[in-house]
RNA sequence: GGCCCCGUGGUCAAGCGGUUAAGACAUCGCCCUUUCACGGCGGAGACAUGGGUUCGAUUCCCGUCGGGGUCACCA
């Protein structure tokens, strides 16, 4: 009895390696080029930190001529959620991040390098498995919970390494004969890989984001294919991204102390080992303490977070690209009109430390993509985020498109446009006011500030309206009538003067346009009034002032 | 606890033996033909700590402290 009987016994009808080796050859890309993927488990509500893997590795193969895939790793069935597949796909496509290849929703999926889903990979991995029998190299394994429990004991009272591994591995030296034999009695078993490693010795291994890394040889023979007969995410890793040909794992650096056993799995499986890039993950602070991101305690960990308070897309991603590569913003600052796609990411330029999650700043990016947004941009964008969170902004934007166009194009479109709005929640706020039948669905209360006095403000209006106000001016003539409405009542013209005399006048032109500001608005802070007064019309600026002297 | 990684202003970070220690966000002040926003200018604010090595250390080495990761039939 040899190696070979025993993975016939344990895998009588899979397919020999070379089958799929010829199925999947190695891609035909151009020289430099990267093939990248991203790899959740259908497990949860899609994690920023998810997004942010995705960024990085469509960026590296795009900016390549690579090819980025999304494999789905769900070989955990038992923590598997409902619609993980959809809400990984969905979400990718939401941020623009969809794959080049991979599933495209629950069941389909595109490329050649499939399955993309790993629970349709089994056959795939049991060639593997019987491979690495036949070698030697893997062994069925009786143990049961309860005697890796009690060796774990053992191993601690001794203090000892836990684990599987040198004298500690039983099952290891059962001779073939017998293990067979207790294959056909049935008994229950898993397959673990048998290490060669020695702990003694370094391997040494160069991280394309960590640097240099040295680790102790691998010695644990872990598991490779558990009593459901699919593979844990080691061997699964080391298999499918062999077959589909990925040059550079990106992940999550909670990988990174597990590089040996990979290393040591590629190699004995007779594999080329990729790239690794090990990305530190975004943090939180919480009592003076860093921890990640967390899916139970962060609302913003899911990125429906951000969807759903209507900060772009764009901007999460241009947020992401920025904690990824920090010279982005001085990239982002020369290139101001530019698509982020042309900015170069450079892997070797990433931090070895998880930074800390900047809600200010990312509104901060948000801010500038949507004051360049034009109007037109504006009311579809936000039309699209109201659609589903905003009913009443929806329909206030829809009652008249052209009027909102108007609203939205108020200080827009210039070289300084404004960067008042940081997410498409902000805007009802922000522009309800303008519109007449909200403006006077209730009667304002005016807190006005400098000027207070009823009368005065009454006087002011009034001679606003009769001698002044008329629609068609240009701004410089509107502007002049503002500070001849300012004289008249006593107050300078200019801020300047009145501040070299403050005991000659009342106040200045500021104070006046104040009132004719509260009135016309219900608010002391708006955009520029003369645009303000063009969007609203004669009418319904007289309405307004007349109100609010009433 | 073992192994591994990290430690520059409040935050993100340049920096690779000699610098007035960049820049961005935040903050404060001033300016910007009237508010607000934008923009401009300026201010305050940092090399965790103790030893080495060196003519000279933020940069190199060691210790200490602090932070993070990992030690599953989870990924």
């Amino acid at each position: 009895m040899d190696y070979k009987d025993l993975a016939n016994v344990i895998f009588p009808n899979v397919k020999n390696i070379s089958y799929y080796e010829e199925k999947y050859p190695v891609r035909n890309l151009k020289e430099g080029a990267v093939v990248t993927r991203y790899a959740p488990s259908p497990t949860g509500f899609m994690h920023i930190g998810g997004l942010y893997q995705a960024v990085i590795a469509k960026k590296i193969a795009n900016q390549t001529g690579g090819v980025f895939f999304l494999r789905i790793e769900d070989t955990d069935q038992k923590r598997e959620i409902e619609n993980g597949v959809l809400d990984i796909v969905n979400s990718l496509k939401e941020f623009c991040m969809s794959p080049d290849e991979g599933m495209i929703d629950e069941e389909n999926e595109i490329g050649d390098y499939g399955p993309y889903k790993q629970s349709l990979r089994k056959e795939i991995y049991q060639a593997y498995a019987k491979y690495l029998i036949e070698k030697g190299l893997a062994y069925p394994c009786f143990c049961k919970a309860e005697t890796l429990e009690e060796m774990r004991q053992k191993q601690e009272a001794a203090k000892e390494r836990t684990g599987y591994y040198g004298v500690w591995s039983r099952c290891r030296h059962i001779p073939i004969n017998e293990a067979i034999e207790k294959i056909k009695n049935g008994e229950e078993y898993i397959l673990r890989f048998k290490s060669l490693g020695n702990p003694e010795k370094k391997i040494k291994h160069h991280d394309v984001i960590k640097g240099n890394v040295d680790f102790p040889e691998n010695d644990q023979d872990i598991v490779i294919i558990k009593s459901d007969g699919l593979p844990t995410y080691h061997f699964a890793h080391a298999v499918d991204d062999h077959l589909m040909g990925t040059t550079h794992v990106i992940r999550g650096d909670e990988w990174l102390s597990s590089v040996p056993l990979h290393l040591q799995l590629f190699q004995e499986l007779g594999f080329k080992a990729p790239k690794y890039a090990h990305i530190a993950p975004i943090m939180k602070e919480e009592d003076g303490a860093k921890r990640k991101l967390s899916k139970r305690k962060d609302p913003e960990a899911a990125v429906s977070f951000y969807l759903e308070a209507g900060i772009p897309e764009e901007a999460v991603d241009e947020y992401l690209l920025n904690i990824a590569n920090s010279n982005f913003e001085q990239w982002r600052k020369q290139n101001p009109d530019v698509d982020m796609k042309e900015f170069d990411l450079q892997l070797n330029k990433m931090s070895v430390s998880g930074a800390l999650f900047d809600m200010v700043k990312l509104l901060d990016i948000s801010k500038r993509i949507i004051s360049k947004y034009s109007a037109k941009e504006v009311y579809d964008k936000a039309i699209a985020w109201a659609e589903i969170h905003d009913e009443n902004l929806k329909k206030l934007l829809q009652r008249d498109t052209e009027y909102s166009l108007k609203v939205l194009g108020i200080e827009r479109g210039n070289e300084k446009p404004r960067k008042d709005i940081a997410k498409w929640s902000d805007l009802e706020y922000n522009i309800v006011y303008l519109f007449d039948e909200e403006f006077f669905k209730e009667k304002q209360e005016y807190e006005f500030q400098k000027i207070n006095d009823k009368d005065e403000i009454k006087k002011i209006v009034e001679s606003y309206i009769s001698k002044y106000f008329n629609i068609n001016d240009d701004k410089e003539t509107w502007f002049n009538k503002m500070k001849d409405l300012s004289e008249e009542f006593g107050y300078a013209r200019e801020v300047k003067e009145y501040k070299q005399n403050p005991e000659n006048y009342k106040g200045h032109v500021g104070d006046i346009s104040t009132v004719i500001r509260i009135c016309l608005t219900g608010r002391a802070n708006t955009p520029d009034m003369y645009e303000i007064m063009k969007v609203l019309g004669k009418e319904s600026v007289v309405k307004r002032l007349q109100e609010a002297i009433k």
